[in-house]
DNA sequence: GTCTATAATACGATAGAC
DNA sequence: GTCTATCGTATTATAGAC
């Protein structure tokens, strides 16, 4: 892929991150990318829909990788999944409370009214949903119930992002690695 | 307070709940509450700032008070909750997925880029917090604990309202709903 | 309190030159 | 591949009449 390209979803996916979808106009993309002006419907003809959508892609791989890896150096999934949120907790605190992911901004954004970025969210929630179940089979859990404790969990960080987000305080993401870890271990 | 005004006031929230706060247009509260077009200024000096701000305290208000009318039916904190949450689960089925409240979509957008609006939600969930908390504190548990407990509640429904509306299902909600409840009645 | 008209600016998107 | 110029059409907000 294009190294503009690429340059245009990263820094899209950044903005989508901080202020969400539709807070973030294609001149601001120009702009904080560096990227050529006049190459913005030269590599995405669909306009600013398909660029949100890719962007959300690639932040969903970007995510599911890092997780496994995360997950792996540990041996239960309950700890694994504290360690990985103490280490998002740590991210948040970093960059002052901007991150999490553009996942979280984009879903509840444009769940009801772009069908292309909500299709996009859905497919990158799938890959990281797709991570903790391996997890929780491997650690002897069935098909099934593994499938729902990765949409749990997923639920309860993407909830924690939410309200540190809105306080400015990595408390609540905090509280949610704690009493999730709690709930997990009692399994 | 005005007719008006508390008009504008609810189209606004029916507006962020469904679409957000940013790709909410004042031309659109005009068209969608029928208040006359001269008065949106004159109601709110503040433009779209001050309406967002004051729609979320408002919805703030009235789920509040519906939380802690539906908590009280219930005995204990496990139980209360989970029915709390199966009823707003109902309300996102019959909504088509568009609800759950403009909380969830205006804290994610406008916690870096919009002071009033992320100063109003963080009130707003204040006043959910602590009907919360309230009922912790009932159930026996200490102040401190209780209010953490009241933060990880939000948080779960926070997320699970966030993943419905992704995927266009009521799994996710009846998922944290369950989860929840087992958790809170092994405490 | 409400109206119209409009300022000033931004948006997403397109066309045509190079 | 990238440029500039521009088309429509939004946007928020204001001014002045009534």
């Amino acid at each position: 892929m294009s190294e503009v390209r690429s340059k245009i979803l990263l820094t899209m996916a950044r903005l989508i991150e901080k202020q969400g979808y539709h807070a973030t106009g294609l001149n601001e993309i120009i702009r904080e990318s560096g990227a050529p002006k006049g190459s913005l419907y030269y590599y995405f003809p669909g306009g600013k829909e398909q660029i949100g959508a890719e962007a959300i892609l690639e932040a969903g791989k970007i995510i599911s990788e890092r997780l496994r890896t995360i997950l792996q150096q540990e041996a239960t999934a309950a700890t694994a999944i504290y360690n990985f949120l103490t280490g998002l907790t740590e991210n948040v605190l970093a960059t002052q409370f901007g991150l999490g992911s553009p996942l979280t901004t984009a879903s509840v954004e444009t769940s009801m009214t772009c069908e292309a970025v909500n299709h996009a969210c859905q497919d990158a929630f799938e890959m990281i949903l797709a991570v903790f179940k391996e997890k929780f089979v491997q650690g002897g859990f069935a098909e099934v119930q593994s499938a729902e404790l990765a949409m749990y969990v997923t639920t309860v960080i993407e909830g924690g992002i939410l309200m540190s987000r809105t306080y400015h305080t990595v408390e609540p993401l905090r509280l949610a690695a704690r009493h999730l870890q709690a709930y997990l271990s009692s399994l």
